[in-house]
This record gives C-alpha cells, structure tokens and sequence, in this order.
DNA sequence: CGCGTTTACGTCGTTCGTAACGATA
DNA sequence: TATCGTTACGAACGACGTAAACGCG
C-alpha cells in the first residue's frame, strides 16, 4: 500500500471509474493506475471494485470503507503538504472561494486585489454556487474557504470567522408611491407591493419570511434572482419594490429611491468559514483579513490549531469598514 | 512523500530520536531510515529534528505538527489493512488488551481460552495496567481493547459495551468479629475495621469512598492492592477486613466468610471499551462475546461504523452470566 | 470498429543493504 | 574507544511509459 496508489484509487473513483480519464487528471498513464489498482487489490485481498469483462461496474462495497479511509489519508497528506507550504513561504497555490454572488461581485473583488498584489503568484477560483450550497462545496472539499451571510446564527461545518454586520436596503423607482415617504417602510407598507429579491429569501426559513411572518403579512415574491443587479435592472422596469444588500448598492444610483429597511427586519453578518479539518494555506487567512480588517491571520491560526478559543469581537458594520479600507 | 517515509518518522520519534533503535524495529536499516528522513525534509522544505551535530536533538516545533499529521496517516493505513484483515477472514493476529487485574485474573482467561480455541494463530497480550490507566492505554494505541469496571457512569474513550454487573463481597477470616453477623454488614460496622481492598478505592472520587461519605463515616484503609489473591492473604493473616469483587471468590475458601457488602455501596459494571477511531479485529469483537455472550459482533460491528445506534440491554449479573458459560 | 482495459516489455529511477567514514562523549 | 549518524556504492527491485492484444458495445 502506497500514497500513490490510494490517490489513484480515488482518482479512479472521482472520475467515475473510468480509468483512462483518472489517469489524464493525475497525469500519469492508463495502464499504470491499472497495474497499481491491481496491485493494491492483491496487498488487500479483495476486489474493490464490480466488474463487468474488464471495466469497472461499481465500488465494491468493501471498497467504499477503503476508499473511505484512503481520503482521509490523502487529506492529511495534503495537510501536511498545505502545512509546509506555510512553513517555507510558499508563494504558489491556488485558492477556491465558495461565496455567494453578491460576496463575489461588491466585497470580495477589493480584497483579492488585494491577496493577488501580495501574492502575485497564487491564483484564485470563484466556485459559483447557490446561496444555499456555499457550504457543502467546504464540506466536500471543492472549496478551501466560503464566504456567506446569515442573519445572526453562526454558520457550521468548519471555524466561522465573522467578518462585518450589514443591513438590508427597500430600492424603489423615483416613481414608485413608496420613494418620497422619507423613512423605512414597515412590513406592512412593503406586504402591499411585489418584491424583488434575493433567491435565498424565498426560502420558508430566511430571516425576511420571519420578519413578514412576525408581522402576520406575507410578502408577494414577483421575482427573485441571485444577482444583485438583476434586481435593480427589474425594479428599474417597475416589477416593484426591491430588498437587498446594502453592499450590492453603488454610490449613486440616480434613477433609484434608497431607503432604510424595516427595523423589523435582523441585521445579518458575513462570515468566512475555513474547514476544520484541513490545514488552510496563509493566503487563505489573509485574504479573510483582507475583507474585515480587525482578523488577524496569527489569531485565526491559533483557533484552528487548537490553541485559542474563538473569540470574535463584534464585527464592524459595511459602513465603517469601507470607510476604514479607503481612509 | 510516501507512507515508508512517514513511517520512518514516526519510528524515530517513537524511539527516543535514536535511528538505529528506530531502524531495528521497523526491521530495517539505519543508513535507510537517516536518507528517507532526510528526503522528506527536503521534500517539505524544512527540518523536522533539530540537530547536534550529527545527532537529533529535539523535535522542531513544525516537526510536531507534520507528526500529528504522520499518525493520523499510519492510523488509517493501518486501519486499511486491519478492515482488509477482516474481510478476507484473516486468522493471524496480536491482540493487546489493557484491563485490570481482576479482570486479567478471574474474568478473561476463560474468554481468552475460548478465543484462542477458535482463532489459534492470534497472540494475545495483556498489557499490566493500573487501574486508572486503563483508557489511556487504549487512547494512546497501546491496546486494541480496554477491559473495566466503573459504578454505573459509561467509560469514555471508545465505544463502551456493558458487559455484566457485579457486586462487592465482605470477606473476614472465621475467628473475626463479623464472621457470625450472618448478613450484609453496614458501612458504619465496616468503618470500626481497618479494610484491605482495591487500590483503585483510595481515590476520592471512588464510589466506595462516596458510598462511605454518604453515611457520614470514613473508611480506614488498612492496606491497598490491584490484586484480590493479596487482598485474600492479608485478610487471612487478619490485617482487616477484605472487600473485593465477587468475581474474585473461588467457589470455596474455605478459611473465609464471604458475606454481602451494605446495600449502600453500589453495584458495578464490567465494560469493554473499543477505539473509536480504529478499525478493530473480528476477534477483538469475538472477545468481547466471549465474556458476555448477550453481545453479538455484528451488532458491536454495526455500531462502530456508525450504521446503528448504541442500544444495550441490562447486562446480566455476573453470577447469571457464568451460570449460562457452564451450562 | 472504437473505446477502454489488460498484458508485455524495456528503461529508468529509487530503494535498500553493505561498507567505510566522521563525529561525539 | 564505543556509539551513533552520514556518505558512498552496487545490486535489485519497482514504477512508469510505449506498444500491442483483448473484449465489449
């Protein structure tokens, strides 16, 4: 039993056992994974796979608890690696980002300028991803950091990390009956209107159905989208009355009526979450300090290893911390 | 990198930083272990050692870190090859059991006798252990299988599996005041006398000791031992009074009244404990229906890998339970 | 007949053990 | 001088890639 016979056999599998393209992806040749693939059947024992003639069918069902445990080992081999890489200063590697498109399109693009001017060489991947599943491309690890919101509840499956506070905002045309009222709307004022929001909120336990629900009004959903600029072009078309980030809200929008949100409606806060059990490279903290300022890499660090507790001091609202970033 | 490599490190490590003791027991050589030692650190970029001279002195602070990573690796390697052991009906074995010496003495050798009947060509080891050290054997991977007692509360550690309860006898020698009572003796009787009993009850947080405190006496230890047969002779050379475990009276001693102990003092459980994070042997479970036959392996098997909830019935006295061994 | 796997074979790299050397207490 | 680690070298093994054969749809 070897490393890289393991990292064949997951290849194997993660390529839908289909051998030849395993062997493209770990560049290395057809026949070798075969010979390896056999060789480590013969050490175990056992077949692990199904076959049909001379392909794979499907994983045997021993297989499955090898195959479990090779990832385990293959994480940890890639641990030590992302450890070391750390260690010498390593100044090559790749990032992939989990976040949702209002992350990826109004806070993040500063902050990886930012990460790629101090390290030129390391290049990062936007995983694009529904609000919902920013997690589970951590958890399955297709992803070595997610930046998310949520309206308070700290978010699991890895250390969350909570990077600012930001509000909602109600847009409306300048002809809209809502744009000269000069204060936030109530729930009730907004039930009266369609809405234009976030997909994530159509979702029976989003911290904006709760708001309504709290109210004993339901809003009218008239169109949802991931995409903050989405929203603004239709409620530019009159389609009604837009809820989103304030992030998402350029300096000017000129044709736009900004108003506050209901109080009613929580505050959410943007978290990073780094897994647990890998070892994250620094580029990776450095660039959540690139968000919010007030983390400090050697502090996370600390949390991850074991040898501090979370403690998070109350994050900054967006608007402060924009201020700090251009003072 | 390859497993040989981390192998190697552990094994230097593990033998006190002396690479020929560490290459004689991975049964290689020592010019062996220092290049592959030396490869990986040049692989990682960093030393791992710090180094006098020519000789190791320390472990370096990231040394450390790529160690706890290196074991996690050779646990699932070996976890690999023990679930592959499993599944191909492999009958050669070691099996280590930390247990105490009661256990050892009175309980096992009827289970060991029976699982070396059916698997011939596994050694078993018992590894001598004090009583409180029990789990710490099976955490730090000394032992595959832990064997104890405690007063109700379940073992942490492992997966705990009841496997019978048992009471504490009062023994006195013929001629001694109590050996006429013809009942359980109360704990404040019990306190008039010096006692002879487990070394494991002069701990405060006991439950002998508790059961004394709960009545407002305090017990006087006259001697302490891990071993009933010497807790048996210095009751018989009259030092006091004995109070040990029923599995440790023969069936006649003749020169000894045996007599119950207070209904205050509580009965105990005998557990075996199993490493969560190991793939343990079939015969390891096999042992453990061999003390206890209400537990079936399968059932233990299921629960390890997570596919069934810990369910235990009540486990049978120990009185029933080697009633149903001799039927 | 194409796709994917296995088998065969030659080459290259690596590991391993033996032996000699060096440093240290 | 004994102990322990490094360096040097040769032999053997193993991994890898190329090329060809085999089955299956």
């Amino acid at each position: 039993m070897t490393l890289t016979q393991l990292r064949y056999l997951v290849a194997i599998v993660d390529a839908g056992l289909n051998i030849t393209l395993a062997a493209e992806r770990v560049h290395a040749t057809q026949p070798g994974l075969s010979k390896q693939l056999k060789q480590l059947e013969e050490e175990l024992g056992f077949q692990l796979f199904m076959r049909r003639g001379r392909s794979l069918e499907a994983v045997a069902p021993a297989g499955e608890r090898v195959i479990a445990h090779a990832r385990r080992i293959l994480e940890e081999a890639a641990n030590i690696r992302a450890y070391a890489a750390n260690e010498r200063g390593e100044h090559v590697g790749r990032l992939v980002l989990a976040t949702t498109h209002t992350q990826a399109r109004h806070v993040l693009p500063g902050a990886i300028a930012s990460i790629r001017r101090a390290w030129p060489r390391i290049s990062v991947h936007l995983e694009p991803v529904a609000d919902g599943e920013v997690l589970e491309q951590l958890a399955h690890g297709a992803a070595d950091l997610a930046v998310l919101s949520t309206a308070g509840q700290v978010p699991d499956g890895g250390l969350a990390v909570p990077l600012f506070r930001w509000q909602r905002k109600v847009i409306v045309p300048r002809t809209h009956p809502l744009a000269g009222i000069g204060r936030a709307p109530t729930l009730i004022e907004l039930s009266r209107y369609p809405l234009v929001s976030y997909e994530s909120s159509i979702r029976p336990e989003s911290s904006l159905r709760r708001a309504f629900a709290g109210e004993g009004v339901e809003p009218q959903m008239a169109m949802t989208a991931r995409d903050a600029d989405l929203i603004k072009t239709y409620v530019r078309a009159g389609m009604g009355v837009g809820l989103l980030a304030e992030m998402a809200l350029g300096t000017q929008e000129e044709d736009l009526v900004v108003l506050p949100a209901p109080a009613a409606i929580p505050e959410c806060i943007a978290w990073a979450v780094l897994p647990r059990s890998r070892v994250s490279r620094d580029y990776a903290l450095e660039l959540i300090h690139a968000i919010a300022p007030q983390v400090d890499r050697h502090d996370v660090r600390r949390v991850l290893e074991g040898n501090a507790e979370a403690d998070w001091p109350l994050p900054p609202g967006w608007i402060e911390l924009t201020q700090t970033l251009t003072l």
